[in-house]
DNA sequence: CAACTGTATGATTATTTACTCATACATCCA
DNA sequence: TGGATGTATGAGTAAATAATCATACAGTTG
């Protein structure tokens, strides 16, 4: 089902934890700071977001890199974030209407 | 956060009757029959949706009409779709590569 | 008004989810 | 080999989620 795909975007943590890998591999040691969460949290989101195919791995010493598999999932954040400002705007559009009556 | 959009999405249910109403508006009393639920829990899913903004309601008589809000969630869904599909390929091509050793 | 139809919602339950702490595991290096 | 570093995971918990049943609510029609 494509709702494991899905389930794997639609989540505050692992969406920070997306927009910080679109800029290429990061490192466990680099991710959980930067998010603000423990090291083991951070790591359950990434094995999750990994085992729904999305993520990719990478080792290298003690490191683990992870990087995005699919740069459609990008589009599909962008997607939700413009489904999000357009309902900002219709929402100020009838506020707007409302002060005019 | 925009993931309450990708969380009214990112369930197989609310898939279901995403798909139903590509071809346009449906009443409560169409789906629920249509994906297999109770009234009740159609009802709540539909409700869920509205909130999150993906969906719009009209009211006509004793029916209530749901139907898309934005496009855009189809082209999510696609691309859900297109990871999934993608994924699958590499696996069976990891497959038909053991098969050859 | 009363009965009926279509939809929403309170109460409850079972399951899943996100998180934390402690610990195990793996790799590197002195 | 032993200690240090980076990552994964078992156990436990609180909260969120999806579902059901019963019932309330709204609009229609006789």
């Amino acid at each position: 089902m494509c709702a494991d795909i899905l389930k794997a975007i639609a989540q505050p943590t692992r969406l920070r934890i997306i927009e910080l890998l679109r800029d290429g591999e990061h490192c466990v040691c680099e991710i959980y700071p930067a998010i603000g969460h423990e090291q083991s949290n951070t790591s359950r989101h990434l094995q999750m977001m990994l085992k729904s195919g999305i993520l990719r791995q990478r080792k290298e010493g003690l490191k683990i890199f992870y990087s995005l598999r699919h740069p459609e999932v990008l589009e599909m954040v962008r997607l939700a974030e413009l489904i999000m400002q357009r309902e900002a705007e219709q929402t100020l559009g009838v506020l707007t209407a409302k002060c005019r009556t």
